[in-house]
DNA sequence: CGCTTGACTTAGACATTGTCCATTGTAGGA
DNA sequence: TCCTACAATGGACAATGTCTAAGTCAAGCG
């Protein structure tokens, strides 16, 4: 099954179906869901599972760094079950669509230390923007 | 006056009260307000301005580059006056304050071809992430 | 195997943020 | 000054996210 349920499961999560299905539905590369897509995939796998348990369960998933929360939009948040490799996201202006990305370079160590305003500075996030190619084609 | 509001009304812009107050509240350096404290902060000044219009004149002035929208914590998004000069952020983790940062590098340099998937790639967003002095005292 | 318990789930109300629309107001040119 | 197109208003609506009280169940223990 997914990587990403084995490690929950090795933290000592209390395995439910609800939270299983959360895992399978957001096992994958280039997975960039949003909570209510999140939502309508698991209603296909477990119908009576509610909006509220794949809210708190993508929480949990954030606060134990095993699911990485993307706003790139400033519309809904999305999840990215990609958290155990560092890499950025290329997003296109006009449809949305996202892929992971690895950028060459470090730019936490772009950062002068007068840059910082005394912040303990512990991540980076960068995000490239431009047109997917069906929306530049069109 | 502000610098916003003159380059906004050499773009031909229909001025109004409303406008004029909104580019007033939106001027100086390190601002990042969302569209509801940019209310508050007009209502002030104008007491009977709609939040319609906060919200329609910020997309305007989005539009015509003259604001750059910031989505930081999927949450609000916050508006940064700061279009003419490039920049990126420095947030808060716990607080969610926000400094505009000049790191070195050029991250565009940095994600080779075979990372562009076909993209068009025209602009980059770097976000740094931390404690400002504050909360990682406290 | 069947309790017990505390963590998990549920449904729906509520909160926040953002958008839309029909009506009213007004800036700026004729 | 008057017209007209563009802007503002306010209130309904939509999308996303949070909270709570009550019911349910996974997992350890006897």
């Amino acid at each position: 099954m997914s990587d990403l349920l084995e490690r929950l499961r090795g933290r000592g999560w209390r395995m439910t179906a609800q939270r299983r299905v959360v895992a399978e539905v957001l096992n994958g590369d280039h997975v960039h869901l949003t909570a209510d897509e999140v939502h309508a995939k698991a209603i296909a796998k477990l119908p009576e599972i509610s909006r509220a348990t794949v809210y708190n369960t993508l929480g949990e998933m954030v606060t134990l760094g095993e699911v990485i929360e993307v706003a790139t939009d400033g519309r809904a948040k999305r999840y990215d079950p990609n958290a155990h490799r560092p890499h950025h996201h290329l997003v296109c202006a006009r449809c949305g669509a996202i892929r992971d990305v690895h950028p060459t370079g470090n730019p936490l160590a772009d950062l002068p230390d007068q840059e910082r305003f005394g912040f303990t500075v512990s991540e980076v996030e960068v995000t490239y923007r431009g047109l997917c190619p069906h929306c530049a084609a069109a």
